[in-house]
DNA sequence: GTCTATATTTTGATAGAC
DNA sequence: GTCTATCAAAATATAGAC
């Protein structure tokens, strides 16, 4: 079972396959799906356009095929905060940051998934979607045992995912931009770092789930006072 | 003065020009810049590709006129809370549920935001990151009010601008891809309306900047038991 | 597995008549 | 202002030799 892995074990110079992966995450991170080129994915990888027709179909497989990859990844790390056994706001909080971290490890992440939303999700498979529900239904679990633990009160997942999950994603993406408009803005709005972000989130998000402003905990037992 | 708009003053069907203004808002907030096509966007105004370049010099400017129309439309809108001289809490909520409006008077605007993101602002000139910053701006005069006034906490206005803009953006440009989604989701995860997602950002904000950590006024008054 | 050359289609843009 | 016909470039994909 040792030789399972796709093919050699240590390649002497990234394989082709492997740059070509490389390479077209860069390009549609970048420019989107009909944004990015074939032309210029060859280019970077430095092979030639039979060489990703060898390797992929199409130029939309190879394109599905990074997005399930990356999607895969960022469930994969999110959904492990459940295993922690920790208490809900603690979960919570690992949430956003495992969040965080996926964004700033994988960067081509957040621009492609904006695009994915702009377009309407015209790309997404079966699989891809499904890697997007387990994002949501990991905080939707983490919600749920706060609520019956009666630290939480009661939230729309979705709309708490939103709420973290929009500003991580755009904070990720804008950097570049940020970088373009850097000398057109007044230098106290100059951007800040992720963690503040972060926190931000993170205090904001808990404020919102921890005691409500009515101050029923859990509907059931009445404030204990 | 009377004459001075554009052309004739009420027209009879929608002139040509406005037409492909319509038909581009259309296609550019669906595919953007590079997914759109000009035969699929004359298709849509029902005239051909001459009178499109009759009109605009090229696809990118048509693009770019477009942008900048949507992009002053709505800082025109939040930059107007500053003018009811209210409290900066209630300028606060103002400008979410302000922006909150504009996403769904103008559904094409949230996707061109998402996008433009993405690309990093490759199609902004001077002009469209003009109206971007009167955004942020307006924004960051209302937390300065509020810090005046010592209602309101120190707080980056990047990150809570953030905070707010990025699960608008996201909430009304997933409409689509939540239709689309909607049969793989559980029932309680579908989606809720736009006004829970402005009542939740705008307490989540709010309870960031309203007395802040360590010195708490809010948090005093307990449960009404 | 890799490359060169090329087929085929699509696409942004224009010429020129009315 | 509007239209038909068309150009020229760009882009996806493939044939076929090595």
């Amino acid at each position: 079972m040792v030789n399972t892995a796709r093919r050699r074990s240590r390649a002497v110079a990234a394989p082709t396959r492997d740059r070509l992966l490389e390479a077209a995450r860069e390009e549609f991170a970048a420019r989107g799906f009909d944004g990015a080129k074939v032309a210029r994915i060859v280019r970077r990888a430095r092979v030639n356009k039979a060489m990703l027709y060898y390797h992929f179909p199409s130029k939309a497989a190879l394109y599905v095929a990074i997005l399930g990859e990356q999607f895969t990844a960022v469930a994969d790390a999110v959904q492990s905060v459940r295993q922690s056994g920790a208490a809900p706001e603690a979960q919570l909080r690992q949430f956003i940051d495992r969040l965080a971290q996926e964004a700033l490890v994988r960067p081509h992440f957040p621009p492609m998934w904006l695009r994915e939303i702009a377009d309407g999700g015209r790309h997404l498979d079966a699989t891809v979607i499904g890697e997007i529900r387990r994002v949501v239904e990991t905080l939707a679990a983490i919600l749920a045992d706060g609520r019956a633990s009666g630290v939480f009160r009661d939230a729309h997942p979705f709309v708490v995912q939103i709420g973290i999950v929009a500003p991580l994603m755009f904070f990720a993406a804008t950097r570049p931009l940020r970088q373009r408009v850097g000398g057109l803005v007044p230098a106290h709005l100059v951007l800040p770092e992720l963690d503040v972000v972060v926190r931000h989130l993170q205090s904001a998000t808990l404020s919102v789930l921890l005691a409500g402003p009515v101050a029923r905990p859990a509907p059931a037992r009445r404030p204990r006072s």
